[in-house]
DNA sequence: CTCCAGGATAGAT
DNA sequence: ATCTATCATGGA
């Protein structure tokens, strides 16, 4: 089966390789599979499981292909739709961006380098808060492979052609699930607790994408965020970066950021906080694309 | 054994 | 409101 669902035409400045580049940067990605023909990943849109196959046409348009699953209707194939545009950012107009990037001694030469690259986005808050959550304080690889685990336990999965696609579990699936069972899967037990309260109130309905955006400003769904136990700054400022889609978040926090201006900047140690903030004067607004673009040399 | 990794919290100052 | 001790797990 290789159906043609829909096209979706790209904007300027977006480019398809250097966004396939970056998703291929993990061979621990449990999630979808990127190579240099696309990406492919199992969908729960409404009626059942869909393997989804994106392609580049003509450079301008990408092509949604059913690859396994019954053909879906109109509205799935439009949730669809959505979810990808969340996914690749597609409806921003960079142009500002690369307006003071160019005038930027440290994000100019990453705007040449990896021009047309999106913040490839985590559209569903829960597999967000979640993802932030698994890489509190530990290497990317162990992080990898903690939501591999947590989505092999409690998510659903799909064969097909030799290889097993995923699917993010969902609030309801960890419902009755305890702490130690977590724990099992070396999950600390700060981040169990965490997953399991954000899992509740997700599925009481009490926390919600919708509702964190319609909120007066990112800030205050930062806020919101923070009150839940087990959430910081770290995890609040990177759930507004890819799923909230705020390109102003700045997780200053973040190690690898910090780490990424030291190399770049030739520092003998890692900046502070403070030190970025004066350092991002010229990226305001921005500060989320230069965050995700210096992310991108780390790898 | 030590240090670090895409932090957070409770308690002290 | 800002510092610091502590937690906690795997990798280098």
């Amino acid at each position: 089966m290789n159906d043609l669902l829909f096209e979706l035409l790209l904007p300027e400045l977006f480019d398809y390789a250097t966004c396939l580049e970056y998703m291929e940067r993990s061979a621990l990605e449990c999630l979808y599979r990127a190579d240099s023909t696309g990406v492919t990943r199992l969908f729960e849109l409404g009626s059942g499981p869909l393997l989804i196959k994106l392609t580049m046409r003509d450079g301008s348009f990408i092509q949604a292909r059913l690859l396994h699953g019954s053909v879906p209707g109109i509205e799935e194939q439009e949730r669809l739709a959505r979810y990808i545009t969340e996914w690749f950012d597609l409806d921003r107009d960079l142009t500002p961006f690369y307006t003071l990037a160019a005038a930027d001694p440290l994000l100019g030469p990453l705007a040449v380098r990896f021009h047309g690259l999106r913040i490839v986005g985590i559209p569903d808050l829960f597999e967000a808060l979640c993802w932030a959550i698994l890489g509190q304080q530990v290497n990317l690889a162990f992080a990898y492979r903690l939501k591999q685990r947590l989505t092999a336990e409690y998510g659903r999965s799909m064969e097909w052609e030799g290889h097993t696609y995923y699917c993010f579990a969902r609030p309801e699936d960890l419902l009755g699930v305890s702490v130690e069972e977590l724990c099992a899967l070396q999950l600390t037990r700060s981040k169990a607790r965490t997953i399991l309260e954000v899992a509740a109130l997700l599925a009481r309905g009490e926390l919600s994408r919708e509702a964190l955006l319609d909120m007066p400003s990112p800030e205050a769904a930062e806020k919101e965020l923070v009150a839940i136990r087990g959430i910081g700054p770290w995890t609040a400022q990177y759930v507004r970066m890819r799923c909230l889609r705020d390109p102003s978040s700045f997780p200053v926090g973040d190690v690898g950021l910090q780490n990424a201006v030291k190399v770049l900047t030739g520092m003998d140690k890692k900046p502070t906080p403070a030190e970025l903030v004066g350092l991002s004067v010229g990226w305001r607004g921005w500060e989320a694309y230069a965050t995700f673009y210096l992310w991108r040399t780390l790898y």
